[in-house]
DNA sequence: TGCTAATCGAGACGGTACGTCAGGTCTTTAG
DNA sequence: CTAAAGACCTGACGTACCGTCTCGATTAGCA
């Protein structure tokens, strides 16, 4: 039982399919998409998913880094003006507006929801979608660490962490709403405790 | 089509549903629970489900209830020692303990995965099950607030998000190990930022 | 676990099941009909039905008796002018119109194929309902035959079957249409072998 | 929603299916046989009956044909030593062995009465299984009717009827026991009608 | 530039679970 | 104790998808 070969794959199928997936995702809650569901959107065979991905949320995933490549830069930046603060701000209430907005949101919802059941998943998803843009925040929180505006001492991870999860988890546990005052309240606690 | 009586339902018919979802839990992932499943582990007709849950999360939510009705005091309450940050360590390194073990983290994946997608279960699970809960810690926090510890102007709810976000996104999305030097380093600079 | 004493009966529940049974006789194929459909009809608690009743036919079967008990009078008798082709033409005729109605035709096709598979029905179905009818028949042909227009050595149940069981089977296999003329066929051809 | 392409029917699920139907009218009552105990037996999925059958009726049917073709030749015919009365007798007592025989017996009530709920089946039964037979009939009354020995005048369907439909009538509603006694005085009876 | 082997769309197949319906039993409340 | 009501366990219904499989009909890489 030779695993294909993916020379011989057909992209246009793979785009199909892909493209296929991101469509479902508008027009119906993700635990009702199919595989056959796809595949017939795709005008594609079941058996030509099968072949290549090892599960719907195999898919889902690549249709995620299909999307992301598509709007995000392969290198993703953060805003620096010097401003901490005031970068963040920006950043964050962009975040809050593509949270709530279902579009977006929808999607990765779903992907967090298999993320949370798929150890695997999770690893690929944090190697290859949220190691970049986490790289990044790294990158921004570091240049204003080096700035003098943050503790020497901060740990930028666990700073990461209390800025970026309260939102994440509100958002995906829905236990409040996503406001540009609730983004300011939390930056201004957050970073009074990073700042030297 | 009436509803059924709620005054005739069996409760024995109940219990046995959520003890069998609960037991079920322990050794099937929750995707791979069905309806069937439980029925026949409860040994009751499905309809019986049918007829008084409108969903598998529902299901799962009523079971959720009972194991926090029977561990959980009715009114939860946080340590006081007068030590906040101790306190908060003691609590948080509690909780890190149990998201480490499956046999509680499997069944909180789940329902909140379950959260994730259904924005009416969310809104139950908040009023019933995190309300007592976030009410606690606001008052733990609040005690510390009057006692001077933390600022006046500190809105608690943000500083309950800064403590706990942080965990549970960790948690939920796999990003990365929760250890006591996590919660530790966590505590350091997110009380830090609230002190007066 | 004692059976249920007659004399305690409740005789409107008993009018309210069987016709109930017979007014959804004429709304919904036999096979479509249920003991919850009936009961709910009736106005009637399930266990009633099954209390007096053992299985849907027996229903269908004190349906049918009341039926009959309705309009046929108790005592069946076949026209007797003292031309027996005629009368039995006129009779024969009869028949073929009421097996071509769909009210009289649809309940009695379900009571035949209940015979067809149930012989203790069979059995109380031919000494209740047929045994007279019968008899009826019997009696006119013996007068026939003491009249000197049937032959002596004739055995009137094998006459009875040879008139009606050509129609009875072409009826209920709808092998072909019940007409006045088939009928009229069937009846020269069938008399004149009976004829002294 | 196309129907499913014959071209890609399966001859072996199709076979087991209709072999399985066969096996369990010989243990379970008619009634009582259901889809799903078809398909387990025979060892195929609920769809592929559904897919290819309408009904349990047009499985049994199937069956029917199946039965049919496998011990009865393409093309029936009857005895024909030049005596119909003795011709006729073997062949009736031949019918009336088959018919107290349960082995067959059981599916002949089961399609019996199918055919007097379902007029399409009804249709077909009499086109594809029935027409032979009653040709067979048919021609060989016609012989005799050539030799001399029935009535010039006779109509040949009506004499099938009186023939073979008062045995029929009586072996389905269980009006009376069949033997070969009955068989002699049937035809005695009716043949005696039919001579010139 | 054909050969040939893998991929492709299609969809039948053996299964599992769905959510519904009804069968027949049991319990509750009222008369 | 009967009766209406209806919850209960059971099991079958007919449907939807699962993941595997087979079927021609393209391809795409090698010879």
């Amino acid at each position: 039982m030779p695993s294909p070969d993916p020379a011989r794959r057909n992209e246009n199928a793979r785009r199909a399919v892909l493209d296929a997936t991101l469509d479902l995702l508008q027009e119906v809650p993700y635990p009702r998409i199919t595989i056959e569901g796809i595949a017939s959107r795709a005008g594609v065979g079941k058996q030509t998913i099968y072949r290549w991905w090892a599960s719907k949320a195999a898919v889902l995933f690549d249709a995620f880094l299909l999307l992301s490549a598509r709007d995000g830069s392969d290198t993703p930046q953060l805003p620096d003006t010097g401003d901490l603060q005031a970068d963040l701000t920006l950043v964050l209430r962009a975040t809050v507006v593509e949270l709530n907005d279902p579009r977006l949101s929808d999607p990765m919802r779903a992907l967090a929801t298999e993320l949370a059941q798929d150890e695997s998943l999770a690893e690929a998803y944090h190697r290859q979608l949220d190691a970049p843009l986490r790289e990044a925040k790294r990158q921004r929180l570091r240049e204003a660490q080096e700035a003098g505006q943050l503790a020497d001492d901060l740990d930028l991870d666990v700073a990461i962490d209390i800025i970026w999860g309260p939102i994440l988890n509100r958002w995906l546990q829905r236990s409040g709403p996503l406001s540009d005052e609730y983004v300011d309240a939390l930056l201004r606690t957050a970073l009074r405790g990073m700042r030297p």
